[in-house]
DNA sequence: GAAGGCATGTAATCCGTTACATGATTAC
DNA sequence: GTAATCATGTAACGGATTACATGCCTTC
């Protein structure tokens, strides 16, 4: 399964309680791969009963306790297996453009409502990207590169690509829509 | 269910059997919402129990009969409900990404054959869609634009950002990758 | 005669989402 | 007092993937 990997991986970076682990996904992960904190917590426990990763509880003041989680030699092995796969590309399930690609069944007005709120969004998305940057800039200036890894701080780069396509193409798409040239002129 | 949303706006564009659903989903839809055979067999059958769709068997010679089905008053009311519902971003689930984004574990030289690969599946999936394309451009110049969707060649053309932003991104990291630029200096 | 396209389905399993559930502490 | 953050879980449901299953026709 895709998230046990993306599980391990986070927990190769440093051990975590499987609440950090919701939180890094959040901020970073989830760009790529994102989940839900039930499932983190259910694939944990698997993990764990496999002998990947190993569970200490962390006893704190005035917060609960909590699971921290390390990689076992065994998790480790498993997550360098897996990355030496051969890659597959993503199948994309967009319903954003799911539902653009049957806009011939709606009016104008739909159309652009749609394509405005999604460049909201889309702003909103890469604001989160730009601010990880900056946190990963500010990190560098401190003197702190170790805690900087090109690798992610280079995946987060393409989030920035992606919307940023996205948001030519919603541009153009409202131009277009402006001038009339998404319907047939007969 | 999004896929019962994706079935209702192929059968909008025109009366189909589950297996020429597939075939589009195949050429075009799958850029934006792919789904498997047996998912799009259940789903008629329970949109068709529903009343969303009507089923006509039609009888063929040399090939097996196949089951047509249209889109019902109610189901096409469905469709253009859901269409007008607000948008939403996808959560992206990119298993090439997730890797890069763990590849701090594992040595430069797997790196670039995942990156390398990479760059041949994209390749891959733009050539599908230029040569979907080019179906079009060609449907238009033999003067059959009313089998011309503006909107889902627009949806096409955010698949070909998508993928050529992905290829410069490709690039541009196997130049760093080659400089020894992912890698800590110390 | 083998491979591939046409055509439709069922079953098992797994995965993800959503809702439900609890409880302490801190800040407004 | 009420909302938010910290922290961990279970259960139900629904959806997706994969494998299994069949059978005819055409092309090489």
């Amino acid at each position: 399964m895709s998230l046990t990997h993306a599980l391990r991986g986070c927990l190769a970076i440093r051990p975590s309680s499987g609440y950090d682990i919701k939180k890094l996904f959040d901020r970073t992960v989830g760009l790529v791969w994102n989940a839900d904190h039930s499932q983190i917590y259910v694939q944990l426990h698997r993990m764990e009963q496999q002998g990947l990763i190993r569970k200490e509880s962390v006893v704190q003041e005035g917060k609960p306790n909590k699971n921290v989680y390390t990689l076992t030699e065994r998790g480790l092995k498993e997550l360098r297996r897996w990355l030496c796969e051969p890659p597959e590309l993503p199948d994309r399930k967009d319903l954003f453009m799911l539902r653009f690609f049957l806009f011939d069944q709606v009016e104008d007005s739909v159309v652009r409502e749609h394509l405005i709120e999604g460049r909201r969004l889309v702003r909103q998305r890469l604001d989160g990207i730009e601010r990880e940057e900056a946190r990963a800039t500010q990190l560098l200036r401190d003197g702190h590169p170790e805690k900087v890894s090109q690798f992610r701080l280079r995946a987060a780069a393409m989030g920035k690509y992606y919307y940023q396509a996205y948001l030519q193409w919603i541009d153009e798409t409202l131009t277009m829509l402006e001038r009339g040239e998404l319907r047939p002129s007969t």
